[in-house]
RNA sequence: GGACAGGUGGCCGAGUGGUUAAAGGCAGCAGACUGUAAAUCUGCCCGUGAAAGCGUACGCUGGUUCGAAUCCAGCCCUCUCCA
C-alpha cells in the first residue's frame, strides 16, 4: 500500500478527497493539531483522535533537541513511542529558523543553531533534516526550508526564497525512495506573487508527493494572505495535496480551503485552549472573562465535545482562573473538536456544492478576528 | 503589669525627610496568541477625568519642618517574650 491521494469532489477551487498512507487515510481538508514535542499538549492520543484527527505533526527541531532523533529511532519511532499509529507529519525545523532567529545562522549549507534548551550548537542542513524525519519514521516530511519574517522586502525574500528552492532540491534528494512515505516542498516569495509563481514552477520541477505553502500568517493580515493563495495555489499541480502551513483562525481556514488548500496545521485550538480561549460556532470567546462566573450555560451548545456535554461556562471559567489543568485539558480537547467538525462541515459542503455559503458562516462569527488580523 | 517588634493601597510586602499616588508579588479587569523557546505574553488596576489636572491616601490625633508614609508626642490596636 502506497502514498497516494484521490480527489473525490470539487466545489470551484476548493477540493475534498482522501490522502491514504499506510498508516492511515486522511480526510481533505483536513486539519492537523500540533503536536511539537511529541505530544499535542494536554491531551491523550486517543483524545486527539476522539475529536476526529486523522494524522498530527511532530517537529525535527524540537525531537532533535530532545529526546534525539536516534533514540526515538532506537525505541521503534515516533508513532510507537507517542502512542499514535496513525499517520505523522514532521515539520522541518523551517519555521524556528524564523521563530529562533536570535539564536540561529544561515549558510548554504544548513542552520545553525543555538539550542533553546541547554545554549549548545546544533546543525541542521537539508540532509540532516531528512535524515531525522526518516529516523522518526514520519510519513509526510517535509523539505527544510528558510521562512522569512513579515514584512521582507522584495530583494531579500527573493535571496531567501533561491536558497529555499536549492535546498528543497537537497531535501528531495536527501528523501530518496521511501514507499509509503511523502515528502512535501514548500512554497516561498514572501507576499510577490511572481515570486510565488517562481518558486512554484520550480518545486514541480523538482517533483514531490505534495506541495505546502509557507511563510504565510506571519504578520501580512488575512487579505494579503489570500492573495497570495490566489496567486499560488492555481500553479501547483492540482492531482497533488496542497498544504498551508501554519494556519490558522477558522476564518483563515475557510477561505484557504475556498482558495484550494487541503491541509492545515495550527497551534492556535491548542495553544489558545490552554491560555483561556475557546473557539466556537459564535466566535471566539475567552473563558477568563468575569461575565462566564455565573453563566450555567454549555461553551457551545452544539458541540459533542467533553467540556461543552459535561460542564458550564461557569465551571470553565472557574478552572481556566484557578489555573487547574483540566482547564486545558477540556479547552484544547473543545477547540480541537471545534476545528474537526468545521473540517468535516467543510468537505460535506464541498460534496454538496455549498462550501462558499458554509465559509460565509465561519467570516460571520469570526469577522471581528479577521479584522484584527488584518489590522495587526 | 513590664519588655520588644510592628500597624503602608483588596491581600502580602518594599520604602525610613523632597525625584512617592507610594517598588515588587498576588488577587482582580481586559487584550493578544497562526509550520509551539508559550499552562505564555501585554495593558489596566484609589476616586474623578478623554487627557492635563484636581481630590483623597501610608492606624488615630496633634506637633516639628519650606516639605512627613518617613522625625517627635499622646492615644488605639496587633505580635512575641517576661511576670
Amino acid at each position: 500500500m502506497s502514498f497516494h491521494f484521490q480527489i473525490s469532489a470539487q466545489d470551484g477551487a476548493a477540493r475534498t478527497g482522501i490522502l491514504s498512507t499506510p498508516r492511515g487515510e486522511i480526510r481533505t481538508p483536513a486539519f492537523m493539531p500540533v503536536g511539537t514535542a511529541a505530544t499535542v499538549k494536554a491531551l491523550l492520543p486517543e483524545q486527539v483522535r476522539a475529536t476526529g484527527a486523522d494524522i498530527v505533526l511532530g517537529n525535527t527541531y524540537h525531537l532533535m533537541l530532545r529526546p534525539g532523533a536516534e533514540r526515538i529511532a532506537r525505541l521503534g519511532g515516533l508513532h510507537r513511542f507517542m502512542g499514535w499509529e496513525r499517520p505523522i507529519l514532521t515539520d522541518s525545523g523551517g519555521f524556528q529558523v524564523m521563530s529562533l532567529s536570535k539564536l540561529r545562522k544561515i549558510t548554504e549549507e544548513g542552520v545553525r543553531f543555538r539550542s533553546h534548551i541547554d545554549g549548545a550548537e546544533e546543525f541542521l542542513s537539508p540532509e540532516r533534516a531528512m535524515k531525522i524525519q526518516r529516523l522518526l519514521g514520519s510519513d509526510i516530511q517535509m523539505v527544510l526550508d528558510e521562512c522569512p519574517a513579515f514584512p521582507a522586502d522584495e530583494a531579500r525574500i527573493e535571496t531567501s526564497l533561491a536558497l529555499s528552492m536549492r535546498w528543497a532540491e537537497r531535501s528531495k534528494a536527501a528523501f530518496g525512495e521511501q514507499p509509503g512515505h511523502a515528502c512535501f516542498g514548500i512554497v516561498q516569495g514572501g507576499v510577490y506573487p511572481h515570486l510565488r509563481q517562481r518558486s512554484a514552477e520550480a518545486l514541480k520541477a523538482i517533483g514531490f508527493d505534495g506541495y505546502a505553502v509557507g511563510g504565510l500568517a506571519v504578520g501580512e493580515g488575512q487579505g494579503a494572505m489570500f492573495d497570495v493563495l490566489d496567486a499560488t495555489v492555481p500553479h501547483l499541480p492540482q492531482d497533488r495535496p496542497h498544504y498551508l502551513m501554519g494556519v490558522g483562525k477558522p476564518g483563515d481556514i475557510a477561505g484557504a480551503v475556498l482558495r484550494g488548500i487541503d491541509m492545515f496545521d495550527c497551534v492556535l485550538p491548542t495553544r489558545s485552549g490552554r491560555n483561556g480561549q475557546a473557539f466556537t460556532r459564535s466566535g471566539p470567546l475567552n473563558l477568563r472573562n468575569a461575565r462566564h462566573a455565573d453563566d450555567s450555560g454549555p461553551l457551545d451548545p452544539l458541540c459533542r465535545c467533553p467540556a461543552c456535554q459535561t460542564f458550564s461556562r461557569a465551571y470553565l471559567h472557574h478552572v481556566v482562573k484557578a489555573g487547574e489543568i483540566i482547564a486545558s485539558t477540556l479547552l484544547s480537547w473543545h477547540n480541537l473538536t471545534y476545528y474537526q467538525d468545521l473540517m468535516a462541515e467543510l468537505r460535506s459542503a464541498i460534496a454538496e456544492g455549498t462550501v462558499a455559503a458554509c465559509a460565509q458562516k465561519v467570516f460571520a462569527a469570526y469577522a471581528k478576528s479577521a479584522e484584527n488580523a488584518a489590522e495587526g
